[in-house]
Parts: structure tokens; sequence; C-alpha cells
DNA sequence: GTATCATAAATTGGCGCCAATATTGGTAAC
DNA sequence: GTTACCAATATTGGCGCCAATTTATGATAC
């Protein structure tokens, strides 16, 4: 029956489920088609009901969860059309600000990128799947933000979200993990050279990487 | 003591809330600032208390009403830098597809672009505000789907209504809504002529456009 | 006359109950 | 033995109440 069984020991919980649900959905704990039964949310992280069901709308606003009606919600599962196309908007839009990042880096900006690099590369080894994913984002996060238009690195980190509903498949091998850290220093090199198309080409080639791999 | 006076004359509504909010809030009827108190609203809107608390909710999860907590919520007040933001962002993303657009125009497209260009003409003399803004709407989406991503069509609706939350002051004067009704044409010419590079320039111009205006 | 505090009104927001609907299991008929 | 129908159960989702917090008002002291 209950379609969510795995207990994520919880202590006092404070924080907002919301937050809570799109964490396990991120890293695979709740696997894409899985039903999230109101009454199993409600006990797995310890809160209301009103506050799941909150937490449901806004998943399913932001298309992470689908809704059916009188049915229940269930995790979304990706079709691959939306995937590509995703990720040709991120690719439009981490490359459109390119030029500026090359502009923008001081030397103490690509120190930090250089910092937030080796922490993916240690979370790789030592940290748990959401810490790994975090690092990805911090890292990527401080990137843009070189580009100086914060609401786009506001957008890119949204659409982040939605289609990286499958972030284990991504993330699957280790090789490919490895290759992801390899090129946050690639990209850094390249900011480094002052080489705004070689960033491009790199963030391309870093973007559609997981999707253009064949099963 | 209430902030929300005008009463839209509702029949039996049966649509959601959440749409009806936004569209007040579109077309200036609820201009920026405004606090939206709960009470107001389900008159206003007919419907009960939470309804319109999932309306506000989702709203301020687009970032469309902020929310004070203990106080309420209130029209989001746009600040100059992220519409500035906004706008470029636009810009690369529809600028972006614009090869696409002219290679994937047909007659039968751009005789569909025609028909959805002079429709807001005319409802630049007949219609409402908000079947004007519909009606701009529908010709850049339709325009935006030459560009074969759906998801960037999407999208792009989406970040439109993020700024536009002061849609009366960009369309206050006659003279930029015929413009505006020009430039759809223009762009429709450069189409037409398949000249991408032209498309972009207008395309940039015309979103630009009601941000770069002098006070 | 003005500032401050206490009291009262109003508004937000959390919580639980109950009806409507879908699903499952059992039973009977063919 | 299989299928169709019906009852029982479980789940969703709408609705309203009440506590907590904030804001407005009026009275009192300086």
């Amino acid at each position: 029956m209950s379609e969510v069984q795995s207990e994520t020991a919880v202590g006092p919980e404070e924080r907002d489920v919301t937050e809570l649900v799109l964490q396990d959905i991120l890293t695979g704990m709740l696997p894409a088609g899985t039903w999230l039964k109101q009454i199993d949310l409600e006990r797995r992280y310890d809160c209301t009901r009103p506050e799941v069901r909150r937490a449901l709308d806004r998943l399913s606003q932001k298309r992470l969860v689908a809704h059916v009606p009188n049915r229940g919600y269930h995790v979304y599962q990706p079709d691959d059309r939306n995937a590509k196309e995703v990720g040709d908007i991120r690719v439009i839009l981490e490359t459109a600000v390119a030029d500026m990042m090359v502009a923008n880096a001081t030397s103490d900006s690509i120190a930090t990128l250089r910092g937030l690099a080796r922490y993916f590369d240690e979370m790789t080894l030592t940290g748990t799947i959401l810490e790994h994913y975090e690092a990805n984002l911090a890292f990527h996060r401080e990137l843009l933000l070189l580009g100086g238009n914060q609401a786009l690195v506001d957008l890119v980190s949204e659409i982040r979200q939605r289609t990286s509903s499958a972030p284990v498949s991504q993330w699957r091998t280790r090789a490919r993990i490895e290759k992801s850290g390899r090129e946050h220093h690639m990209m850094i090199d390249a900011l480094e050279a002052r080489d705004a198309e070689e960033l491009k080409r790199l963030i391309a080639l870093h973007i559609r990487q997981p999707a253009d791999t064949p099963k």
C-alpha cells in the first residue's frame, strides 16, 4: 500500500516541508512516478495535513510533481524532449553571460571558485548525495554571479530543478562525476585566461553532457 | 480600512481564484503595493478562505505578491534593477532562437502571425486591457513557437509575468501601443525576408522599449 | 498638549473534522 | 473458471473554527 517506505530519521523538524520533499525528490529518495500519499508524507516528515498539501501544491506549480484530481500527487515523470529543451535553455542563458563573467572576474572571485570546485571534489568522496548536489549548485551559482544578472542566477537555479528529477541517473557513474569536477577547474582556467569563447564551449559541453550520454 | 474596493460584478464564479487575482494584478486593477486582505478577496471573488490562501501562496511563489509573516500579502513592488535584468533575460532567450524561427517559418505560420498581429491592433481600439494584454501574449507565443522549443515558450510566458506587474505604465501612451503594433508587423516582415539578424534587432528593440523609455 | 501604555478590535494562520470520490476485495451469476 | 457488479475501505479535498499576533483606539500621566 504505502508507496513511501524509507524513514529519514527525523529529529524535531523545524524546516519547511516543501524543501524536505524537494530534497528527497532531487536526491532520488522519491523516484519518478512515486505516488505521494498525504498520510505517508504527514508521518514521514512529522507534520500536519495542511502543510503536506501546501508543499504538494507548490511542487506541482513547479512541475516537479503531477496532480491528478481526486487521485493524488505523484513525482513527475520527466520526458526526454523536455529535458533536452531545458538543457538548451540553460546553454543559452549561461553562455550568454560568458563575456560578462570574463569581464567581471577578479583574482578574489577566481579564488572563491577554486575553493568551491575543490569542495565539490571533496563531496564526491566524502559527502552525501545532497551535499554533493548542493556543492555543484554553489559552484555554478558563484560562476553565474559573475555575469552580473541576479535575476538570471535565480532563474537558472529554478529551471535547474525542473529536469534534474532524475539526478541519480545523471551522476550514476563515478567517471562522469570526476569528469564534471575536472570541467569545473577547466572553466576557471578559461576564466583566468580571459578566454570567453573557450568558457562558452566548456559550459555548453558541461551542461549537455548528462543528456547526450548514450544509454 | 479595506484596501480592495472595486467590485468586479461577478456572476457564479467557476474559475480558479489564482487566475482571477493574477489578471487583476496584470491589468492594474490591483496596483503595486496594495495589501491583499483575505476577507476582502474572499468577498471580491466570492470564494472561501482556503481558496484565497492557496492563491496568495501560489502568487507569492511566483514572486508576484510578497508575504510578510503575520502581516499579510501585498502586490509586489517591482524594482527597476530586477525589471532591467528580466528584460535582458528575455532578450537573450527570444533572440537566441531567431535563427530557428526563420528556418521554421512557413507561409501558413506567417499568415497566422499576421492574423494575431492584426487582432492585437484591433484590441488596441475595441478590447479591454486584459484582451489587449492577452492578444499581445498570443502573438509572441506563436512567434516563439517557431523556435521549436516548447519549454522556452512556457518559460518566457512565466518570466513575462514577473515584471509586468506594472503593465499599465508600460502601455500608458497610445503612441507606444501603436509603435508596438507596427513592430509586430515588422518582425513578420523580417521573418518573411528570412533576415534573422534584423529579426533579432527588432525583438531586442521591442522588449527593451518599455524599460528604456525616459520618465 | 503630547507621549506612553493598556485595552480592544481585527487579521492572519494553524488545525481537525467530514463529505465526496476512487479503489479494492468479495460475491454471485453466467 | 471468468466476468461483472456491489459493498467496504481508504484517500482526497473542502470548509470552518479558534488561538496567536498585530494594529488601532482611547485613557492617563507627565
